[in-house]
DNA sequence: TGTTGTCTGATTGTCAGACAATCTGACAGT
DNA sequence: ACTGTCAGATTGTCTGACAATCAGACAACA
């Protein structure tokens, strides 16, 4: 056996993209971008002749999409869009809160690197909205420029769990994050308060800097239920 | 509209197994049964044949199988029953810690429901162990009787979490159980004590029924990590 | 009027067969 | 010892097809 991991080509990848995974990205970016509403029944053959694929890759696509949570699946009815229900948005953060309140508490304990992922995630996301904002006042604010915003929020939010070590734990908080990008790609350019929810981010990350740990949860706590009912009532209208 | 939601049937169910189902049920419980070994490449035209369905159905079944982290698949090699490493059962209790954790944790403020549903939970699975010691006792103890004490305790750990409210949170801890089951399954009838186990859930019952949540709180996790010492001293050997 | 039976078109669930792309393993060449 | 090439096997994807089921409309009946 030659040896099946030489540490020198560690980081190397090949994307390798089946049909099926480009089909499923397109599908993801088309709800996310709002270009297909919640609600909307996503047929098969009709998405197999736009997309350019056969009816089997499509249906691959849809099932993992319904595995993700962003659409239903209605026996012997077809899947369509999920709609983000006022309830499941309070499911969500509850278990958000589950999830990222453990990993504030975990930041003592927490590995370095995953400590330093954290801030990367803040310097990245208070970055964007500085630039986000220099654009809004030049009146160039562009939907993907929303769309990054709202990633690497979240992303920020995602790194807050990786301190409790737990790959799983992550990928479930990765999978909560989706559906509530679901859930804003719904609610219509949400009027957010961008710098202010960095001004809050970068609070979080100082009282944990400061080993304030109770202090953090608590404020994750309040900053998890602001974003809770802005979300809700975002929903209603 | 007729009215789509009359309360008087709303606990009536047709079953709807649909193939994919039956295939993914069947496979699971030739993997949880120990009928294939973890490794074992589950190669699409064998399982077609032998289970008289067609390739495309074996397909969805698998996906759904590598879905719930029962099976892996590479690209082009196809799909093979996972392997649970010794690090993957260490954070699958990182993660169940986690759950269950904050589950113990909301007890004074959960739901009566979901309490009673934790006390069944527990009952089902005591009576269950005092059945299955009375057959030992007499030298028939089935395969399907430890399955079924496996099934029981861990139902019993996911209604902890259920204790939280949230519905996401406890199809996450059941996606996690299901891990275990397939980790369970590789070590061979793990000389297990099970009415020690019996007991020690019922002191953690009995805890919160006091209102110590911060004892059980710490009960549980030395529970936990006394069955992630067990499991993994298990799977060594 | 309101309920029930039935029909039609559309869509999904499942199947069979096929082909290209890719992986594995072995063998030959340098 | 390393590299290139080939055959066999398996997956990834496609085409085409058929039965099962659903939604809606429309007629028949109480």
């Amino acid at each position: 056996m030659p040896g099946n991991a030489d540490p020198a080509f560690a980081t190397l990848r090949v994307e390798h993209t089946s049909t099926v995974e480009r089909t499923v990205a397109e599908l993801r970016r088309a709800i996310f971008e709002g270009e297909v509403e919640s609600g909307t029944p996503l047929r098969e053959i009709a998405l197999a002749e736009s997309l350019g694929v056969s009816r089997p890759t499509v249906r691959e696509a849809l099932a993992m999409l319904v595995a993700e949570g962003l659409a239903v699946r209605l026996p012997h009815r077809g899947v369509s869009v999920a709609t983000p229900e006022a309830e499941s948005v309070r499911d969500v953060c509850r278990a958000r809160w589950v999830l990222e309140g453990s990993g504030v508490l975990a930041w003592p304990d927490a590995d370095a690197e995953a400590r330093a992922h954290v801030r990367r995630c803040l310097e990245a996301y208070t970055a964007a909205v500085r630039e986000h904002e220099a654009a809004e006042a030049r009146g160039a604010a562009s939907e993907q420029g929303y769309q990054q915003l709202n990633t690497l929020h979240l992303a920020f939010h995602v790194s807050l769990v990786g301190l409790t070590g737990s790959p799983r734990l992550v990928a479930m908080a990765e999978n909560l994050v989706v559906e509530l990008k679901l859930a804003l790609a719904q609610v219509e350019r949400l009027a957010r308060n961008a710098h202010d929810q960095a001004d809050s981010h970068t609070a979080l990350v100082e009282l944990l800097e400061r080993d304030d740990v109770a202090g953090a949860h608590a404020f994750l706590r309040a900053h998890l239920e602001d974003a809770e009912d802005e979300i809700i009532t975002a929903l209603r209208l």
